[in-house]
DNA sequence: ACTTATTTACACTGCACAGTGTAGTTTTAT
DNA sequence: ATAAAACTACACTGTGCAGTGTAAATAAGT
């Protein structure tokens, strides 16, 4: 009458995870089939079946493990003894974290996807998390309130500083399928200029 | 021995795109099946492969014929009898055309997952139009030696004014599924405050 | 060593869909 | 009116894939 019962599968899922991230950046989510992650994973069928019953399913962890990591990232605090330039220069990284290395672009890129195929699905999601520029608001209080800044209206310039990374650089990358951040600097840097010279 | 042999098949075409474009906005590129838009054209399903041989080509010709229609809009000389904000705002109406009706957004955004899916794809059809910011590039040079604006780099300067209209403008709506253009007019306004504040 | 949770191999179901072949019907230029 | 081009209806092929059922093999906790 001894209960052995609960068993450690985490090792079993992680090799999944990693299998399936590889197809799915390498396929797209519809080609992606089932038996290529299982034969890309060294792993039955039926065991991913086992631990994540549908193939939404486990995309939606992949997903939400990967949103879950960047949103760390963004917890930025306003900081006198910084300079303007270095704290924007570290929201402008908490993006860039998204598309800094091959595996990471390439699951931007299937999110991307998964998300303008889905709207709802896709709004859900990203629900679970702050909206991106939230913090970023927060942040440009402050900096207001110390006189550092200026603006007519937060919202929009809050708005449009984030609308201008995912423009000038996250949104080319996913297209060009290349990350090399010594080329993302001066535009970087410009980002940051551009941001500074209105307000 | 008298050869009718040529007949109009134009009109059958383009009830037929019609159709097609409708369907591919509903469900997508890959969920879009082809007795689906054979049955919302009111066409049978041979005529369409009689017509255009494959799925692939059928919506290769509904994206080329749609990037074909912008690309008159982009051709907008530098005016030294215009304000820079009017001719700004030219450019920003040439990408905006893109989203401004529902079809349009929806081809627009079917068309963009396509593109990520299948990045020579998207390579080789875009690269049959000018690149985007090209045409800016030329009106900007013109701008500076009229000693209407001032740039260290002119790419540079012509890649942000391209970023901030995609990331603040395109972007968002195909997200959003949203084109209340009154409640753009503040953004749109912004951008090209922004960008002349800068240079 | 023993027990049982977990995994595997594999065959199988059911379905959706791209594309084809064909015989007959409709349309249209002359 | 007529002949041929264009179209339709429809049955059919082949394929790829999500998900399941099961019996045997493997692994781990005690």
């Amino acid at each position: 009458m001894t209960q052995p019962k609960e068993r450690d599968k985490s090792k079993k899922r992680a090799v999944i995870l990693d299998g399936a991230i590889d197809v799915f950046i390498e396929m797209g989510y519809e080609l992606a089939s089932m038996d290529k992650i299982a034969e890309t994973a060294g792993v039955s069928k039926r065991t991913i079946y086992n631990h994540f019953g549908s193939k939404d399913h486990l995309f939606q962890v992949i997903v939400e493990d990967f949103l879950a990591q960047r949103q760390k990232l963004k917890t930025i605090k306003y900081d006198t003894d910084k300079t303007l330039e270095e704290q924007l220069l570290a929201f402008i990284n908490a993006e860039i974290f998204l598309i800094d290395s091959p595996k990471r672009l390439g699951l931007s890129r299937t999110m991307t996807i998964t998300f303008l195929n889905d709207l709802d699905y896709a709004r859900e999601t990203v629900s679970k998390y702050p909206p991106v520029f939230i913090m970023f608001l927060d942040w440009l209080k402050e900096a207001e309130a110390d006189g550092k800044i200026k603006t007519d209206n937060l919202l929009l310039a809050s708005m449009l500083f984030n609308s201008l990374i995912i423009g000038a650089l996250t949104w080319p990358p996913l297209f060009s399928n290349d990350i090399n951040k010594q080329a993302m600097k001066p535009m970087i840097d410009e980002v940051i200029e551009v941001f500074l010279a209105r307000y």
